[in-house]
DNA sequence: CGCAAAGTTCAATAAATATTGAACAAAGTG
DNA sequence: CACTTTGTTCAATATTTATTGAACTTTGCG
């Protein structure tokens, strides 16, 4: 199953799915999606392999993204199963291949409401129960300073209301 | 300028501005805020001067944040800069005091916008930069995979138009 | 079944990031 | 000005986080 290759520019190029050399096009796109990875706190696999899968105009395998970055195994089998997860990818079948091919979800929508789910959602749930440790142990100080601090919890509160209100509303503007 | 100390419930304590240990409020609200900063892809050492801050019911000096959280002049000295430059942190001034104390910015408006402009606002100027480089690189591709390339590129656009559209929109939302 | 290809897991290691603290600069104060 | 307090900077170090790769599991095929 190897490809053949052929000589193009004096350089060595694969015809099909390609050696472990990216295209400048490749290389632009993966060096964009790796600084988005990067300002959403992801590793900086996740956008390689998310950019790399972008730019391909056909669904790729495991072992095909292994190739083409040079990345391991294990980067690849985790950086794929995050991205599944979080809806940023596809699977695809392949008659006649056992393998599992990838191809990026291009909705932004869908993409940002995973992101949400895997990433942000459980932050936020850890953060609304460090409040609720807080009440717990407010009673306990003195009037004065129990009314400041009930103030500004208060202030909390409402910031979370003000951001749940907000993620349905931005969801449906991201649609389409 | 030493406070006078004091014993209580068999603790040592000192009055006012307190000894380098937290009260469990305190150390609830530092907690919720360095889980916040760690969504936010900060530092701990900021949520933790950030939520000390806002346990507080009046402004504090750089030395007693210190104190209070054990941190190094470093870490405080930086962790208020970015504060400072991102608007979650003011500063007062204290007729006698050479120092400068620090106040929780409590309007949560204030606060995204300042974190938007410092961290977020350079990374997608970054992202827009390499997609300018992009472009140039383009025109080398054969006709059909620059086809497909100028349509994802299109997309990605799309996602940068969507984006920019919501943040005024959702500032609006956080007011007041 | 037995084998091979595909994919996962996780302890060890590498890479990235935050923190420290000592040296420095700035700004009052007497 | 000499001295002290306040705050900054940054190279060294500690901590955290991502990546690797070898051992393992799963799946499909003859």
């Amino acid at each position: 199953m190897m490809s053949h290759s052929v000589l193009k520019n004096g350089r060595r190029v694969r015809n099909g799915v390609g050696s472990g050399e990216l295209t400048p096009v490749e290389l632009a796109l993966v060096e964009f999606f790796v600084s988005m990875a990067d300002l959403a706190g992801l590793p900086k696999s996740v956008g390689e392999i998310y950019g790399l899968l972008f730019s391909s105009p056909n669904p790729l395998a495991m072992d095909e993204i292994i190739h083409r970055l040079s990345l391991s195994k294990g980067s690849a089998s985790q950086g794929l199963r995050f991205l599944r997860s979080s809806q940023a990818v596809r699977t695809v079948y392949r008659a006649g291949d056992r393998r599992d091919f990838y191809e990026p979800e291009l909705g932004l929508r869908n993409l940002a409401a995973g992101l949400l789910k895997e990433k942000i959602a459980p932050r936020l749930a850890e953060g609304a129960q460090k409040l609720v440790q807080l009440e717990e142990v407010l009673s306990k100080e003195s009037p004065s300073l129990r009314k400041v601090h009930e103030n500004r919890i208060q202030r909390i509160r409402s910031w979370q209301r003000n951001g749940q209100k907000i993620i349905p509303f931005a969801l449906k503007f991201l649609g389409g």
